[in-house]
DNA sequence: GATGCAACCTCAAGCTACTTGAGGTTCAAG
DNA sequence: CTTGAACCTCAAGTAGCTTGAGGTTGCATC
């Protein structure tokens, strides 16, 4: 019952307030309530939405996705099973991302202890991390 | 000396074709030779400078970082220690990213378990995995 | 009750990193 | 010499926001 404002929300889920307008234009967060003065007026289940779809969104994974997610659970649904299954598809997503991530982690480090190694603080234009130029 | 057509590259840097003539557009890559016909002909170092530029390119690091490492490496320039230093850079930003991810991963692990365990195939609107509707 | 200021409102435009499409030219094989 | 894939340019579209202009509301203070 306690009605948050759209500042409130903003603090407690870390999201910017234009984002969260953005959220509502799109439909990932159903129109808010409005008070007198036309201002939005946000419940405690707005936060906990939010925060499951920032939960789900890392760089390179699409709101679309996280619609779809938010859509598992919507009214009239509401199989675990499914909610499962996509929450498992996403696992896997997300650990393609990390062996991405941990191969240029890898390449970023040899290349530069290859550097340290070969150039000192002196120049040597053959340092894997000078790339060639036109 | 062996001029390579943009499908060449395309082929051998596994990029789209319009997204390297894009990075010729925005100076990511150097206006490339132009044939009689007027099609673009690359050579083994714009093959070398584009993998580069993939290899600094996950989902989340903007091109104007890798831009930024590509000019510390540009004509004039050529210090190992700055080119260093921007590496350790983006190994943080890369090891940020990479705990961020690990932090997804761990929630959903946790809420797949948690649904497996309670809901079975069963309807629960308290699954973790449902988030709360407006 | 007036004043001031932060927080709110809408709408429009800008940004990044591409992708897609239209409409036309060039190259290489048969 | 024709045909089809690959190439060209330019314009517009897309996602996911962010920024800005220009105006209202809410609340505390005088």
């Amino acid at each position: 019952m306690c009605a948050l404002s759209i500042g409130d929300v903003s603090r407690q889920t870390r999201t910017p307030v234009a984002t969260i307008r953005y959220y509502e234009d799109i439909g990932l967060l159903p129109p808010a309530a409005r008070g007198r003065g036309g201002q939005r007026q946000f419940g405690q289940n707005d936060v906990t939405r939010l925060q499951f779809i920032k939960s789900r969104r890392a760089p390179g994974f699409p709101l679309a996705e996280v619609a779809g997610l938010l859509r598992i659970a919507g009214p009239g649904a509401g199989a675990c099973d499914s909610a499962r299954s996509a929450a498992e598809a996403q696992l896997t997503a997300v650990r393609d991302q990390l062996e991405q991530l941990r191969r240029i982690e890898a390449e970023l480090i040899g290349q530069i202890s290859a550097c340290s190694q070969s150039c000192g603080d002196a120049i040597d234009p053959a340092c894997s991390l000078i790339p060639t130029l036109g």
